[in-house]
DNA sequence: CTGAAAGCGCTTACAG
DNA sequence: CTGAAAGCGCTTACAG
């Protein structure tokens, strides 16, 4: 059973009230110093430590944000994460992460649970589900109840709230033409992830308007079906097809992509050039070393919650939404020339 | 600003008391069902909510478990996280995650922070620097407080609480044996870990054990030194060697040993055998595939959420803190013969 | 300078 | 069957 200190006990002992007590403990002008001294004796004692629910209560704020992210495992939202952490602590907020592991389902319990918990506002990265599902109903709720919202990378055109996203159809724009550069003219484009997600959609378009426009160079597509066969289907689509580099969508697909070339014998990047999304471990520890686009994850999850403080610490009624892009750049490794 | 519907509004929309309404909305059966249909009725049509904070201020119950993490970055903690999220929702627990980055200060400040949230109990792994430092008076302020603490993993002796934790001395003779049987004798051992961790010292132990009772068997160590020059510390330690197998002491440990292998052309398993310890993305996306002491780190943290939860619901005056073990397994994959 | 009172949103023993 | 009252632990306007 919790047995921690609370006002009335102090009080009781130092044979004062409680709102003496309470105000000593801000060190209130109007209260004599020699009471103050005395309450905080007590207090250090008892290590005296303020019920913060009953302070919530009291302030109807919670001092914290939700964070709803669809996935921990990847290393693009865990460094987002660590952003958000970082400047919500440096404002004094405190964070709450939810994984949703893709699920709409479990998005939506845990925006309701975490509102229903009072926090102050929300991170959100909606999950895979919810973007095919196109529901977002819970997002209107809290609309509806005052609790502002930042959405980033993952987000949705129909809930008008704070955005932060990064620029993925230039990002794979400079990925093509950066292959192009370097001498590649048969280039395919891989993904392990959903074409139902905005990223996936808009990494695609750049990468085509690109080659489009270029007669000399052509794009190959491999949608990959089954998550138990990603690696043959990869092995197969690189015997089979005649390319001399590879855009993989996802870290997953490039990482992929390097192991089978390997194993089919192929000189990465002399005769297969392959690039990557998201500078995670797998892009880090692959050999060789992949060539990537960064997303500045931890900067977008800095900016993300930056946004939403300022809106927590300065209300404003009319506030106008806005969409906020944080450029990309390409990490140049070994798998390229 | 929030707004959202209490009790208090609904009684007087409904021309009743605050106490019927709570009652009705609990299905009181000393309430008439006519009321508490009315109640139902319009509580649905403005989706209220009861206050969480108000009713843990009420009950001294958050029904939340706070997590300490020291990483996250690393699978076999996402995985745990993932084992202790699914057990607590499961018996109505929410949780709250910090991750400490290794780093004593935000530990202590989370254990505070936390505790300060009333949290009801904790789960916790050590950060690398607690473990160094050995302080723990943040934990003996829990005890104080009667807020139950569960350990795993990364633990200590200095505090009296449950524990779960893998066996990582049989752990590691199992894998050194693996690769004795399979016939290497030339073995190496390689951390990026520090030696401080509980768990890479009972690592160490476990594989010495082995070689020492085996006059055939050598055993080098490789200690690495500084995280810039981890690949090529270990690149020169391989080429200037002749060992048949390495054991990886942490993931990342093997994944680049594979790749330096690959780097200076040995063949693997043929030439050096390679077994990691934790089952996470860098082994199962490295070629050749990595063999692995896989820890079931999801089991581990459903079993420490699952003992936090029966310690929670079941308050026991004399309880006696126990340690679970969990067992491991080696995940015998294409890195050895 | 100190304290009594009201109130945040709920629950529940008690009264009617 | 319904409601008034006390209380969880705090804060703060008000009184003295």
């Amino acid at each position: 059973m919790r047995k921690k200190v609370t006002l009335k006990q102090l009080a009781k002992e130092l044979n004062l009230s409680i709102s003496t007590v309470s105000k000593s403990l801000k060190n209130d002008p109007e209260i004599s110093e020699k009471t103050i001294n005395r309450v905080h004796e007590l207090a250090n004692f008892y290590n005296y430590k303020p019920n913060a629910l009953a302070v919530s209560l009291k302030s109807n704020k919670t001092k914290t944000i939700g964070v709803i992210l669809p996935e921990i495992l990847n290393h693009f939202y865990a460094k987002a994460l660590f952003g958000i952490e970082q400047e919500a602590s440096n404002s004094g907020y405190k964070i709450v992460t939810c994984i949703t592991n893709e699920s709409f389902k479990k998005e939506l319990e845990y925006v309701e649970m975490l509102n229903y918990s009072s926090v102050d506002g929300f991170i959100v990265a909606l999950s895979q589900e919810t973007q095919f599902l196109n529901k977002f109903d819970h997002y209107t709720d809290l609309k509806r109840d005052g609790v502002p919202v930042v959405m980033f990378d993952r987000v949705t055109d129909e809930i008008n709230c704070d955005k932060v996203v990064v620029d993925d159809k230039v990002a794979s724009k400079n990925a093509i033409q950066y292959l192009i550069d370097t001498g590649c003219t048969k280039i395919a484009v891989i993904t392990t992830i959903s074409n139902d997600l905005s990223v996936a959609k808009l990494r695609l378009e750049g990468a085509k308007e690109v080659t489009d426009k270029n007669d000399k160079v052509s794009l190959k597509q491999l949608p990959l079906k089954d998550p138990n066969t990603f690696e043959s289907e990869i092995e197969d689509f690189l015997r089979e097809n005649d390319i001399d580099a590879v855009l993989g969508l996802d870290e997953t697909a490039a990482a992929i992509t390097i192991n089978m070339s390997l194993k089919l014998g192929y000189k990465i990047p002399e005769e297969v050039s392959v690039i990557g999304f998201t500078d995670g471990l797998l892009s880090q520890h692959s050999y060789p070393k992949l060539t990537t686009v960064s997303q500045h994850a931890e900067e977008l999850g800095a900016k993300a919650a930056q946004i939403l403080v300022s809106h927590l610490d300065n209300f404003d009624e009319n506030y106008k939404p806005k969409t906020e892009i944080v450029k990309t750049s390409l990490i140049v490794r070994d798998s390229t020339n």
